[in-house]
Order: C-alpha cells, then sequence, then structure tokens
RNA sequence: GGCCACGUGGCGGAGUGGUGACGCAACGGUCUGCAAAACCGUGAACCCCGGUUCAAUUCCGGGCGUGGCCUCCA
C-alpha cells in the first residue's frame, strides 16, 4: 500500500516516503491552554490521529513519532489569568488536562511527546541566539524580530510575496522594525507576567519559535510531516519554516506539510456572539465521543465542513448499527478497498463508504483503525437507565405479549420510550437502544 | 483592497472527459398483534454563462454565491 499525502507546501498529492522507515516523524501544532477546546479544535486532533494510527499501520507502532505541543507561555493566557485571578501555572495546568481528557474521549491516541513550551526555554534562546548570528534576526528596544528580507523564499507555504503581504497588511507597524513583514522572537516582559532572563533582557518568547524549537528538539532538524488548521498556514507555518531553516543552515524544514479545512457550525461561523459556540465538553454532554469523531470523518479532512445537529443524529445512527453488526466480531480484519481510501490523502469520507460494503469482520477492523475501538458498550452506556432495569422490563413486556394483553406491552414499551429508550423486536428476541 | 479554497440528488458526501459511489431521509414491499427495528426494492444531482472536445458535472475563461487568510482564532 501506497500512501499519497497532499503537500501544501507544492500543492500536489505525492507518494510519502520517510526519510526514516524506523522513525516516522510527525508535528502537529497543539492548543494554547487558557480556554476549554472548541469543536474547531477537535478537528486537527482527530484528523490526524487517524494519520498517526494510519502511520504506525504501515510502519510499525514502534516506528512513529508523533509531537502535539502545548504552548503555556501566551499573551491570552496571561490575560485569562489576571480575569480570572488565579496563577498562570494553575490555568494552564488544568487547561492543559481538560484537553487531554476532552480529546482522549473523542478516541484519540496520546502523542509520543507532547510538549510544554515553557520546558524548551532555553532552547528557543538559543534558537534566537543562531538567527541573530547568521544575520537572520536583529535586536532592537528589548525584542528580537526576524528580518523576512534575508529569506529569499520567504512565503513559499502561503504562496505571497512580501510585497503582496504589505499590499494588504494591516499588522502592527513598530518603529524599530526594518521591514513591516518583521516578526517578533523573543520580546521583553514586565515584572508581573512571565520571563526568563536572556541576552536581550528579561523576556519571553514569540508563538511562531515555540513549535520550532520543540520539532527540533524532539524530531530534528527535518523531519516528515507537519500538520495544523489551515489558518495557521499563515503567518504561524510561514515563520515556522523561515526560522527553523535560517537556523539550520537551509536544511529543509517538515517534507509534507497537511492542512485541515475549517469548521463551521449550522452553516455561520462559529462566534460566541452567534450562539452558535461549542466546546468539546459542552458536546460531550449530549453525544458520545465516538459520534463526534466519526462525524468529524464523513468529510474529507481537507474540506469545509458545517457541523450541525442534523449530521449528528446521522452519524449516530450509522455507528449504532455498525455496532450491532460488527460489535462482537473476534476476529476483525481490514478490507482493501478501505485501506486504499485511507491511503488516497487519508479519504476517511471513501473508507467509511467502503465499510458499508464489508463484512462484519472487516467493519470491525476498519472501524478500530479509525480509532473506534470501544466497540458497542460506550454507546449503550449512555442513558440514565441500568441495563438491569431496562432488561426487566423487556422481560415483562414479552410476558405480556405471550399472553396477549397488548394493552399492558405497549404501555411498558412507551415508558421505556419516555425515558429515551427505543425497542427493537427481531427474530432473536427484543433489543434496545438508546433514542436519538 | 490583496491572496486562496469551495459550490454535486430533500440532506450529508466521495468521485470521474463517456457505463447515475455510498449513507441518511422519502416511497413501495416482507416481517410484526400494532409500531419501531431489520431485510428487499424504487425514484432523485452535478451554481450560471461562454470556450475546448466526437463527448464536460469533470478541463479552460468569466460571473454569482459561501467561506478562509492578510489582525499570534485549529
Amino acid at each position: 500500500m501506497v500512501l499519497r499525502l497532499h503537500n501544501t507546501l507544492t500543492r500536489d498529492k505525492v507518494d510519502f516516503a520517510p526519510l526514516d522507515p524506523k522513525n516516522v516523524r510527525m508535528y502537529v501544532c497543539g492548543p494554547t491552554v487558557y480556554d476549554y477546546a472548541h469543536i474547531g479544535n477537535a478537528r486537527p486532533a482527530i484528523v490526524f490521529d487517524v494519520l498517526f494510527r494510519l502511520l504506525r499501520h504501515s510502519y510499525g507502532d514502534a516506528h512513529v513519532t508523533f509531537v502535539r505541543n502545548i504552548t503555556d507561555v501566551d499573551d491570552k493566557i496571561n490575560a485569562r489569568a489576571a480575569e480570572e485571578k488565579i496563577s498562570i501555572a494553575d490555568l494552564t495546568t488544568r487547561t492543559a488536562a481538560q484537553y487531554q481528557a476532552d480529546v482522549q474521549a473523542l478516541g484519540c491516541l496520546p502523542p509520543t511527546h507532547e510538549p510544554r513550551a515553557t520546558h524548551y526555554i532555553g532552547q528557543m534562546i538559543a534558537m534566537v541566539e543562531r538567527l541573530v548570528a547568521s544575520g537572520h534576526a536583529y535586536a532592537a528596544q528589548g525584542h528580537v524580530l526576524f528580518d523576512v528580507e534575508s529569506k529569499s523564499d520567504y512565503g513559499k507555504l502561503s504562496r505571497r510575496s512580501i510585497n503582496e503581504m504589505l499590499a494588504g497588511a494591516r499588522v502592527e507597524v513598530a518603529p524599530y522594525k526594518k521591514n513591516t513583514m518583521d516578526f517578533v522572537l523573543w520580546k521583553p516582559s514586565d515584572a508581573d507576567i512571565p520571563g526568563w532572563e536572556s541576552p536581550w533582557g528579561r523576556g519571553r518568547p514569540g508563538w511562531h519559535l515555540e513549535c520550532s524549537a520543540m520539532s527540533e528538539s524532539l524530531l530534528g532538524e527535518t523531519f516528515d510531516i507537519h500538520g495544523g488548521g489551515i489558518d495557521l498556514q499563515f503567518p504561524h507555518h510561514e515563520n515556522e519554516i523561515a526560522q527553523s531553516e535560517c537556523a539550520h543552515g537551509g536544511h529543509p524544514f517538515a517534507k509534507v506539510w497537511m492542512h485541515n479545512g475549517f469548521l463551521q457550525v449550522e452553516g455561520e461561523k462559529m462566534s460566541k456572539s452567534l450562539g452558535n459556540f461549542f466546546t468539546i465538553r459542552e458536546l460531550l454532554d449530549d453525544w458520545p465521543g465516538e459520534v463526534l469523531r466519526l462525524n468529524m470523518l464523513r468529510t474529507h479532512y481537507r474540506q469545509p465542513i458545517d457541523w450541525t445537529a442534523h449530521s449528528l443524529k446521522e452519524s449516530w445512527k450509522i455507528l449504532e448499527r455498525w455496532y450491532d453488526d460488527a460489535g462482537a466480531m473476534a476476529s476483525p480484519r481490514l478490507g482493501e478497498k478501505f485501506l486504499a481510501a485511507l491511503a488516497d490523502d487519508l479519504n476517511t469520507p471513501q473508507a467509511l463508504a467502503e465499510l458499508h460494503q464489508e463484512t462484519p469482520e472487516a467493519v470491525a477492523g476498519g472501524l478500530s483503525l479509525l480509532g473506534f475501538s470501544v466497540m458497542s458498550e460506550s454507546i449503550a452506556a449512555k442513558p440514565e437507565l441500568d441495563a438491569t432495569s431496562i432488561n426487566h422490563a423487556i422481560a415483562a413486556r414479552t410476558a405480556a405479549r405471550a399472553a396477549k394483553d397488548f394493552k399492558e406491552s405497549d404501555r411498558i414499551r412507551d415508558e421505556l420510550l419516555a425515558k429515551g429508550i427505543v425497542l427493537k423486536d427481531g427474530a432473536g428476541g427484543t433489543t434496545w437502544e438508546v433514542k436519538r
């Protein structure tokens, strides 16, 4: 099976050939931990978890290194901690733990490494020093700025020239910048916000720098795949490339760049003012995690997705049926067409369509590879009633039906329905599921 | 204003230069005390206008619409 991936850098689909098949390396931008993660944040987590699983399947679990960082130093964090009158450490620790619990509930494996930015300050300072020494960065008024003019191919990922950017620029015009597009590598900190001693005084890193330093430490100068949301393409990823390549003597950074599409909710941009802003946690109150996961995978990762309650209901129904078919299978296997669809740039909608045509064994195998490993129990575990009392009621109803007391049997059925339990009379007896 | 995506049946959503993916819903049937479920079956689409071509939903140009980035929002 040849894995093909769409590379944003070249805008085409290429055969994936790892630099080292014994250690396939992937980096994905993780959350800035100042608030609950929202459903848009869940998309890259799920998409690249599927890729992680596929790579592990292809190269072996021990031969894939996946890094997803946690940004725990940021001005939004500082502002939020001040608002809530709690310490920055408390805020970031709490929020990071919530994020990890949320994505786990969505069926995501823990990454190989989940580095925190604050643990890599030394590496960041060292990288800035190299950039200054090689003429790609300059210090000015306590800041250190990257000189975009010093890199001839700056803009290659987002495909825009410095002049084009300037034409539409609304960036802060700071008098100490040589070029308006120059971005901050290091900035000074007042006494009341986090800061570290550096050759340029007490300060903190610029956002883009963090990912460059952490990927360098954990994956090396050049690695295979870098992922993230399409909105990060510029400026974040563009600047990561600039910093890393210049700090590494021009050696290439990530070979393949992958970007997931944006998410809308009920046809509109998700925003707090529109009232359609959903955190992962809120959705988990109403929907099983694997339903959210399936709903995400029913659209190709590069396409925009419209997140709707209607679609979630459909996902629930599909998943429940698959669990009925495959839940008890002891010998899962993988269908060839299913695998081929996944290998074709992670075409999960196609892969799911193939699953609809598959045997129960292949459904079980396919679901498992996609991260739906908690078969059947998880959805059934949702109702307030316990299984024992439901089964008790079913037995009473079966007895009433045998006695042709349909008034009583219908009463029991309606009573369960009112509690959200739907009965299904099949050839092998009566089963139940949670009403959607 | 600049750059860039996307627009497929009632809905979701793949894909393709020529035989109407797939799922949900709907409709018909089987089954059932009834209903649901399950199973079998049916109909239904490629934003608009040009161009290229024997042939375009698929390629090219324009238009319209939606969205993203250019403001450290995935």
